[in-house]
DNA sequence: TGTCAGTACTGTACCGTCTAGTTCCCCCAG
DNA sequence: CTGGGGGAACTAGACGGTACAGTACTGACA
């Protein structure tokens, strides 16, 4: 799966470079100059490579879209087993605030929301691919949780975006809107996983299990 | 308070006719020779009341951040009367979501998104005067309910977070990512909102009132 | 011989300034 | 109450300077 050819490898060159040019100016500041220079290739190159500079943008965009697999392996991997329910949630929702507050994503969700009006399909397939598979993946784990009789739930779904809802609007939100890293510490990550793990149970979990 | 001056006047005609255009295009994307076509007005006239690009932005931002005052508003206005706990949440949760989807904050919301980096005041500004705010709100409303004992909550703060992202999260996501307008019909945010609602309930309502 | 770096070039777009002529508003004399 | 100056605010458009997308050309190198 590794393509290693020249053109390959100019071609991973560029894109690497491209990225944080595209990330810090988003897709109207960036140069395609600065790409070139910062890739240490000649602009022809990079016009070889990608028709445009449009094509260059989705190009990034799409490349990261499939990193998701982790996320969903990490779902099954922790809910699989018959563990402790509320210590499984918990870790579950840490690895979950994990893996999205990670800096260089969240520049990322900016950039596609920003340009989303301007590229539509971008917006769809990143929401699509990212967004609603993970949900659906964390839809099918609880609908086992709920036939094992350890969740009380009509809606699989509904729970499970409730549980993301419950984990993931604040940070992500105070993560957006103000630019900075150093927002939360690790320790801050873990009280607010623990804290949505926690309402999640007393909404969502069986009587007998509360 | 309504100034109708002459200044005043073109001073509004700009910020009306700005706005569009940055929101569809970006700051970067904007162009001040479109925004004084359509405010059909001449370009000394916009750097007469403007000083530059970067302060007519600005001015348009802080111009609406204004404007979560009614939000404020219609928190307490709904919880503070005695009515069925169940609806008031319901109808509260319905209220937030109708306002919080209304497109031109949406758009608004990108814009903000995508420029925090490069202006990081607005973004903080935004953020304290827009989501802090309306979250304070909350929070005390949700204290006063705690102390007359129809919800148990240890946290009034994290109740707030934990409704808004019960409610929010899902929407508001699809919004940004898809930027379509038709995406919720009412009935599908009266759908959100209740099953917010209720969910919250089972998370925090007082045992002897669920 | 063919690929690539380096660079010059073309055409376009845009910010912010400037000039010159025009319109509107307010105040005060009659 | 009225009507007409005075001066600020406005229009229209050109302009300098800059930046950038995408193309074309040259010379090196493998």
């Amino acid at each position: 799966m590794e393509e290693n050819g020249r053109t390959a490898r100019k071609r991973a060159q560029i894109l690497e470079a491209a990225r944080p040019v595209f990330l810090r100016n988003g897709y109207v500041g960036a140069s395609m100059d600065e790409v070139a220079a910062l890739a240490s290739v000649s602009k022809q190159t990079v016009y070889k490579h990608f028709t445009d500079k449009e094509q260059l943008f989705t190009s990034i965009i799409m490349d990261t879209t499939a990193q998701v697999e982790g996320l969903t392996k990490m779902i099954t991997a922790t809910l699989d087993d018959d563990g402790d329910l509320a210590e499984d949630l918990r870790a579950l929702a840490r690895g979950f605030l994990g893996a999205i507050m990670e800096p260089e994503l969240l520049r990322l969700r900016r950039l596609v929301m920003a340009e989303a009006e301007r590229f539509p399909d971008l917006g769809r397939t990143w929401y699509e691919q990212g967004f609603e598979r993970s949900l659906k993946t964390l839809t099918t784990a609880f609908g086992r949780l709920a036939e094992r009789g350890v969740l009380r739930l009509d809606d699989p779904e509904l729970a499970a975006e409730h549980f993301v809802g419950l984990l993931l609007w604040i940070p992500v939100n105070k993560a957006m809107f103000r630019g900075g890293n150093d927002l939360y510490a690790e320790a801050d990550l873990d009280r607010l996983a623990e804290a949505a793990a926690r309402a999640f149970l007393r909404a969502y979990a069986s009587p007998d299990t509360a």
